[in-house]
DNA sequence: TTATAGATTGCCT
DNA sequence: GGCAATCTATAAT
C-alpha cells in the first residue's frame, strides 16, 4: 500500500497560527524499520519565534534551539524536565523562527510499536479510548511513543519522501474529521505571554491532552 | 475526581 | 545556580 506524499515545504512557510489550523487532522508518520507507526495530530501550539516571550527563540538563536532559524518544514526536537522531549515542526522563512509543538496525537496505526515504547504493552483486546490516550496523548508521550529524540531526530526534513518521519495528509481509510472543530485555548506549562489563545485543538476529540 | 510533589539533566546566566 | 513548552504516582476530597 503506497504512502501518501508528505505535506510539501511551502504548506509550512506561512504564520504558524495559520498552518495550525490546517495541521490538525494531518498525519504524523514515522518508519520504525518496516513497521509504519502514525497518529493523527489533534492538539498543537503555535510559538512565533523571536516575538513570542514564551518561544525558545525569543532569548536568540543558541546551539540548542538553532533548527528554529533555518528553514521551515523541519523537526526541532528539545529535551527538557531532565526526562522529555518534545517535538516542534518549524514555520515561515529564516527570519522568523515560529514553529508548531506538537501536543496530541490520535493513534491510527503501531499501536503495538507505541505501547513496546511507552512501556505500556497493548492489548488487543483491551482497546478503548482511555487506555489508547496513554500512548500519545501529550507532547512527551507522543515523542516516546513513536522513539522520537534530540539525538537522532532534531533538524529532520519532515517534508522529505525519504524520511522516517514526515507528516502527510489524512488517510484515506481513516474516519474523517468534519464532526470536530478547531478552537482555540491558552498553551499550557508556559510562563510568560501564558493569556495568549495559542493552542489549537479539536474540540471533543478524547486525545486531547488538555480540554480546552 | 482533582491536587500536589518528585523525578532528573542539559542549557543558559 | 536556577529552572524548564512534562509525566506519573500518590494523597486528599
Amino acid at each position: 500500500m503506497p504512502l501518501p506524499p508528505p505535506l510539501p515545504r511551502n504548506f509550512y512557510e506561512r504564520d504558524p497560527r495559520a498552518v495550525a489550523r490546517e495541521l490538525l487532522g494531518k498525519i504524523l508518520l514515522r518508519r520504525m524499520g518496516r513497521k509504519i507507526v502514525a497518529g493523527r495530530i489533534v492538539e498543537v501550539e503555535a510559538y512565533m519565534g523571536k516575538n513570542d516571550p514564551a518561544a525558545h527563540a525569543f532569548a536568540g538563536m543558541t546551539n540548542r534551539n538553532s533548527v528554529l532559524f533555518g528553514p521551515a518544514g523541519h523537526a526541532y526536537v528539545y529535551f527538557t524536565y531532565g526526562m522529555h522531549h518534545c517535538m516542534n515542526i518549524t514555520c515561515e522563512g529564516t527570519d522568523r523562527a515560529g514553529s508548531l509543538l506538537l501536543r496530541a496525537l490520535e493513534p491510527v496505526a503501531g499501536f503495538r510499536e507505541m505501547g513496546e515504547a511507552r512501556k505500556l504493552p497493548w492489548d488487543k483486546e483491551d482497546a478503548n479510548p482511555a487506555k489508547l490516550r496513554l500512548l500519545a496523548s501529550g507532547p512527551g508521550r507522543l515523542c516516546q511513543a513513536l522513539r522520537i529524540d534530540r539525538q537522532h531526530d532534531n533538524g529532520k526534513d519532515v517534508t522529505a519522501r525519504d524520511s522516517d518521519l514526515q507528516v502527510v495528509d489524512a488517510l484515506k481509510e481513516v474516519p474523517t474529521l468534519e464532526k470536530y472543530k478547531v478552537v482555540t485555548a491558552t498553551r499550557i506549562g508556559i510562563t510568560k505571554a501564558a493569556e495568549m489563545k495559542l493552542r489549537y485543538l479539536l474540540a471533543g476529540n478524547p486525545y486531547v491532552s488538555v480540554k480546552a
